[in-house]
RNA sequence: GAUCCACUAGCUCAGUAGGUAGAGCACCUGACUUUUAAUCAGGGGGUCCGGAGUUCGAAUCUCCGGUGGAUCACCA
């Protein structure tokens, strides 16, 4: 029914291709055929549709005392088993962790005990039993009956070493998610920082709220967008950098307090620290400025960092780090000074700093550049990586910030911070722009830098616009990366580590 | 996008000077009524990432390609 427009990507035009046969092993063919021999008996593990679980591996391990002797119903995956003839022991992986299962002939009687003893490592049951401890002192339960809730077909990955292989890991995260604890524990933590900093917003009086994926003019941040397109509307648009020109529209509106915590795409490389979508939790919160920003800032990194590791003194591959409040505040010029013995308040003009950049042979350096441009890069290039300890650092120039307000007493200069842990970003912020007609200039100077060659300088946003021209109170607004919070809290290395499903290429090309 | 490293059984890994491919776990058969990386005996299982080349002969050497990892560049 295409009228116009680009051919709906999602659903590719009929080919030849026949869908892949797929590969049956020796391992897929016995278990197949074990699954078909149950069906045959009636028993097709596929029709289960409910079993009623009263209690959780680590309940159990919590609550001996109070359990011992007491019927059960766990259900879970089996994970190892060991068996000793007419009596026999599997361990069973639940949710929050694993219980050993003690299984005799007497208690199912001979055909159902060789029907137990069938099942493979990786299959799905449910056991009713009664909760007891082993002679070896191991708290277990002791199989009465089961159910086979679903009929794993491949196995697992070897119990000893685990997964190990990161593609497999990445690729087929419940694999990891299934074999390796840690890796769960690490979602779980990610949940805990998430819902932490929800709790602590929503006790400020802040709300949470959604704003617009698809973009029609991606703005609030620079770098380069994805490209999607509406057929109906046949117009492209841009998945969303940056939530922020929305999220300041609603402070117009009323909405003295808002957040949202949503996927930002952009297209840019992979790397260690980078995945084309991440989580960003931006805020805005009306009659305040930066230096507010900072304080909810420190609040919230120590708060998250108490609930997940019960210390704001933590490591992060090996490095000690204290987030205790208050951090450090350094301003650009100072840290430029600190690090390099360069006194940016001395340079005037825009030649003087290509003068200083071209001294020092920056690559990055482009003649275009004006005095504030050179300043960031001299601040990136020379400052930022040492920043271990969390300092904010504050007062960027304004060629750098387009949606910023300028410092009363400091044209050149905003009031804007970002915050630096162990040489990274993590949070970004200003005293938001509410003047209309700086904006609007603001925008002009980003058009320039994009005539220039710039294509990732901020484009102008006329609905952005008009909305200041109704008047937006002084507010102050912040941004921070979630991934790469998670990151920290959870001495994750990469990016990935923190990512469920982290970008991948296909594995045979297209 | 550039450089370096990796890819061998379902998993974790060995692999001789270039001479028909190995182990452990898992799986199959048998033994075993309190084990825990259970144990013991026997057995089956491979597109050595893909393609081309060199060679009598390639998992191994060369080239091209794929995927992953690390570093660099852009960014958060």
């Amino acid at each position: 029914m295409e009228v116009k427009g680009r051919p709906d990507p999602v659903c590719p035009a009929e080919t030849d291709e026949q869908p892949a046969e797929q590969e049956i092993n020796e391992q897929m063919r016995i278990r197949l055929t074990k699954l078909e021999g149950l069906v045959g008996q009636g028993e097709d593990p596929f029709e289960q549709v409910e079993f009623p679980v009263t209690c959780y591996s680590c309940d159990i391990l919590n609550d001996f005392a109070a359990l011992e002797g007491q019927p059960v119903a766990v259900a879970g995956r089996l994970m190892s088993k060991r068996g000793m003839g007419k009596v026999s022991f599997c361990d069973l992986q639940d949710q929050c962790g694993r219980i050993q299962l003690f299984t005799k002939i007497d208690a199912l009687g001979a055909d159902r005990y060789a029907e137990w003893q069938r099942l493979d490592i990786g299959d799905l049951v449910g056991i009713k039993g009664t909760v007891f401890r082993t002679q070896r002192g191991e708290i277990s339960v002791k199989t009465s009956g089961y159910v086979l809730l679903a009929k794993a077909l491949r196995p697992l990955p070897e119990k000893y070493h685990g997964l190990r292989d990161t593609e497999t890991r990445y690729r087929q995260r419940y694999l990891d998610l299934i074999m390796n604890p840690d890796v769960k524990d690490t979602f779980e933590k990610r949940s805990l920082i998430i819902r932490t900093l929800r709790q602590e917003l929503d006790a400020s009086g802040f709300i949470e709220v959604e704003t617009p994926i698809l973009h029609q003019i991606p703005g609030g941040a620079a770098a380069r967008p994805f490209v999607t397109h509406h057929n109906a509307l046949d117009m492209d648009l841009f998945l969303r950098i940056a939530p922020e020109l929305y999220l300041k529209q609603l402070i117009v509106g009323g909405f003295e307090r808002v957040y949202e915590i949503g996927r930002q795409f952009r297209n840019e490389g992979l790397s260690i620290k980078h995945n084309p979508e991440f989580t960003l939790l931006e805020l805005y919160q009306a009659y305040t400025d930066y230096k507010g920003m900072m304080i909810l800032t420190e609040q919230l990194i120590a708060r998250t960092a108490l609930e997940v590791q019960g210390t704001t003194q933590i490591e992060y591959q090996g490095k000690e780090i204290d987030l205790t409040p208050p951090f450090r505040r350094l301003s650009m010029t100072e840290a430029i000074l600190q690090y390099t013995g360069i006194d940016f308040d001395q340079v005037q003009t825009d030649e003087a700093a290509g003068e200083l950049a071209r001294a020092r042979e920056l690559e990055d350096y482009r003649p275009v550049m004006k005095r504030g441009d050179v300043m960031n890069l001299f601040f990136e290039t020379y400052c930022e990586k040492n920043l271990l300890q969390p300092t904010f650092i504050h007062d960027y120039p304004i060629e750098v910030s387009p949606l910023t307000k300028k410092k009363p007493d400091r044209p050149d200069l905003t009031e804007r911070f970002e915050l630096f842990i162990d040489g990274r970003e993590y949070a970004n912020a200003y005293s938001e722009l509410n003047d209309p007609l700086d904006q609007r200039e603001r925008f002009a100077a980003q058009l320039e830098k994009r005539l220039a060659g710039d294509d990732e300088a901020n484009l102008l946003d006329e609905d952005f616009c008009v909305a200041l021209e109704y008047g937006m109170p002084p507010t102050g607004g912040m941004g921070m990366g979630i991934d790469r919070l998670v990151m920290l809290l959870t001495d994750s290395a990469s990016i990935r580590d923190v990512l469920l499903f982290p970008t991948m290429k296909p594995l045979r090309p297209s």
